[in-house]
DNA sequence: ATAATAGTGTCTCTCAGACATTATTTA
DNA sequence: TAAATAATGTCTGAGAGACACTATTAT
């Protein structure tokens, strides 16, 4: 024991990552051995950045760099032991939903060293202590920035359709929205652009989109108040 | 030494302190012998919540309770050794006006036991390692912040005149308001009303409003995107 | 009476929200 | 040719923003 110990809480990072993955939203969780399911953690290193400590554990998570990348929040969790603390700083992150060829490859393979998977947002499983609030948390504010932000590309490949995309905005946001009125807004946002490809399938073939990569990610919100 | 303290580093709570005084929004500061200005921090007790530790540690500088408080961010600060580390939490808050009588009064005694003053956001003087950073973020969350909810309000005391409030949101945003719409928008978000009371002075005298308590804080901001 | 501050109404233009039909492909 | 999905334009109502004068007090 070391005199300090009073005053030094355990300290980690952990990282919320949501994805889609069969047109629903998912997130990463791990299981961890006599404690459930939980976000996962990682130590952070001496003299470690914390956003670096957050970005590495989302590239073992997910073998993916560049991946958009906030701090959410910090907790300080209550162990079961009196008087034992564990300080966590919450990351969340959004993950490009997979090409569909390698949706069960290269990535789940990295899930595997650390026990995470992939768990659909409806039908959630019961998490470790106060997991659940905390994810509760970081969708409550991916809803809210994807209102003022246009932070739902970050979920999508390079390349999408429009209806893709509305489909993303109606997931996370819980509710249906007009076409028209989703394709005029969009648009002129000036955020995305078409490029010269179509996409098939059933139906009338979708012309695809991308994410303009010098577009300003945030738009500036109308103040309202007052 | 002790093995655990390569993954251990040093962790407290520190608070911004943000109010007007003579027209002009100050910070709190600490003047930390041999390290100059400092955002003021505290340490965390052994399993005191962190929000706590931040909420009494404001009182013991402006001696309120019940001020405004929110986590701001959470930053590895790195100290001159290398491999040492600091891990703070940065809370925001904001402290009310005080009425012109008790300026420099009970809350100056506060103050120096901590040796803890308040300092004009125009003409700063320099701070210690990253805090300048730290507080120009904690500006920006605030002038943001002031866009979409109610938080202008804290600044103030019970009972306000709209030239008053007018003036916070000026001063806050550094851009003048026009006095009509200013007063139709606020008055139409139905967050504050007037008081029987009115307030004397050179010119005609101005009606007194305050806060509801029963309003909501935080308006539904107009979904733009998309 | 003059200086200082409080208080009040209208018009215009932009944009969000509602709404239905045509176009192109595969099976 | 039927089923599936993509693509497109207009109208209306609400609200943001620009704008100038009257009211009430102290000196």
């Amino acid at each position: 024991m070391c005199a300090a110990d009073d005053y030094l809480p355990d300290l980690d990072v952990r990282v919320i990552a949501f994805s889609l993955r069969k047109e629903h939203l998912h997130v990463l969780l791990a299981a961890v051995p006599g404690a459930g399911l939980e976000i996962p953690a990682a130590r952070v290193g001496v003299s470690q950045p914390l956003e670096e400590a957050a970005s590495s554990q989302l590239y073992r998570l997910t073998g993916l760099r560049e991946t958009y990348l906030e701090q959410l929040y910090t907790y300080g969790e209550t162990l079961g032991r009196p008087g034992a603390r564990l300080v966590s700083v919450v990351y969340f992150a959004l993950v490009p939903a997979p090409l569909a060829a390698r949706e069960n490859h290269a990535s789940s393979m990295q899930q595997d060293a650390l026990q995470a998977d992939w768990f659909p947002l409806v039908s959630l499983p019961t998490l470790a202590r106060e997991h659940a609030e905390i994810l509760a948390y970081a969708l409550r504010r991916l809803r809210y920035k994807l209102e003022y932000s246009a932070v739902g590309f970050q979920l999508l490949p390079e390349a999408f359709t429009l209806s893709e995309l509305q489909r993303i905005y109606e997931m996370i946001l819980g509710e249906t929205l007009d076409k028209r009125n989703f394709r005029r807004r969009i648009l002129q946002a000036g955020i995305i652009e078409p490029t010269a490809l179509l996409r098939g399938g059933e139906g009338r073939p979708a012309r695809l989109y991308r994410y303009r990569p010098d577009a300003v990610a945030e738009v500036k919100t109308r103040r309202l108040f007052p």
